[in-house]
DNA sequence: CGGCAACTTGACAATGCTCAACGCGGGTGG
DNA sequence: CCACCCGCGTTGAGCATTGTCAAGTTGCCG
């Protein structure tokens, strides 16, 4: 199923049915990854190009005290490391969280889709939007509190799952451990866990396992500030309106 | 004065004489901008992209609450938006924070720069990079304390403006002010003087007005577990060897 | 049934924030 | 030329968000 990543480049710039067909032989044989397994270390020379097709990935680094930061969560349709294909050694680690599919993709067959137009343009426009995630994180976590930054991750979560056609209403997985969650954030699990029962106790979510629901999305957006221009959702206008 | 930004770009690839040449003709008008002056502001469409060639400006969001987040520092020789050559609207505002000389490109000749293959490779590097110091700068501020940030952000300045040749042994210009630092690493202001004061008193620093002493650069990069290799500072091979 | 990982709770500590006030210095207008 | 003003740096006191340590519970998997 490489349509999420399909579907998520095809929502940065329009792709010709040659692009996508091309996308598609190139993603066409995943690997099963399982929970917590390193795809590329901090470090080492990048390898293959690495495509979330299913599941939970992230990045992070570790710092010397032991602890750990994640500083990017990969879902399905994430591009793993466009850098490891111009730099020379991975500046931090890439490790799935759950069982993961996982598309790779050598580097000479990278330089086939950038080749496309098309399909660079979206990979690039990719890139950018992801840096602005980052920018987003940098604002939370130097000047949110706990409880918003726990919201707009979820809020961030729910609409890059939207665009790839992997959330149910305002339903969909999220896997994360509360340590985990901790670690995306910089905050302690112990707080992060206080923190998650306020919102449950708020009505505002409702996570079990990896069932996480928005239960009142314009509550949750207005608590953390929420504003989706920053994903740049559309990119690409819909002439397909109407479409089934 | 474009040297900044061609040596910067040469740093991460090796440029002809050709691609030199073409550089410094679009560098080569640049215009002053004083300080705190908006050259891009959030949700407005981006315009010509701005190359820092002197002085200090910064990229930043606004917070509903009234607070500032500073996510990026551009020094010498950085490039403010290669993002809105490819992007809608920008998503945060890029100033000046002093009185800077900015050169403006217009797209298509950013379009030029990228129809040469060691240009774009540069630049797509240097994007790279940014991203990695954002990455860098998620580590500081979920993960270390308010001094080991304020001491990995000064060692970044200092590395970053001696690889285009702006730092002299471990003196440099650093313009910002307490505020903006804090504004920079989500600390509060009376929190940046107070640990500044320790830096000081540690014998570390010395930096009054603009001008910023690493006074001990192993012990402040120790204390803060910095390494340069994030920055990827060998990807052109030295072949230049014993040059004055 | 046992074990382990994740989650939960409580008590306490601490890093860093807020509010408030004051000194210092440079720029500007009278 | 002097006085004022404002921005920046500095200091103090009290507070709050969040971290740490420790222990207990839950639930899944073997």
């Amino acid at each position: 199923m490489p349509d999420a990543a399909i579907r998520k480049l095809s929502s940065f710039a329009p792709l010709s049915p040659a692009d996508i067909a091309l996308l598609s032989s190139l993603l066409s044989d995943p690997k099963m990854v399982g929970p917590r397994t390193a795809l590329s270390r901090e470090g080492e020379p990048p390898g293959e190009v690495q495509v979330v097709l299913e599941g939970y990935a992230c990045r992070y680094k570790m710092v010397s005290n032991g602890g750990r930061q994640i500083v990017a969560h990969l879902v399905p349709g994430d591009f793993g490391d466009l850098h490891g294909f111009l730099l020379d050694r991975m500046d931090h680690t890439i490790t799935t969280l759950t069982t993961c599919q996982i598309a790779f993709i050598a580097k000479a067959d990278m330089q086939r889709l950038f080749e496309r137009p098309q399909i660079a343009k979206a990979l690039w426009r990719s890139v950018l939007v992801s840096e602005a995630v980052m920018r987003e994180w940098l604002v939370g976590m130097g000047r949110r509190t706990a409880e918003q930054q726990i919201s707009h991750l979820v809020c961030e979560i729910l609409f890059r799952l939207e665009r790839v056609g992997r959330a149910n209403k305002h339903r969909f997985e999220f896997p994360l451990t509360q340590n985990e969650l901790g670690d995306s954030l910089g905050l302690s699990t112990v707080h992060v866990n206080r923190v998650i029962q306020g919102l449950r106790d708020a009505g505002l979510i409702s996570w079990r396992g990896a069932d996480l629901q928005v239960l009142d999305r314009t509550r949750l957006m207005a608590l953390c500030d929420f504003d989706p221009l920053y994903l740049h959702p559309n990119l690409v206008e819909q002439a397909r309106a109407g479409a089934a």
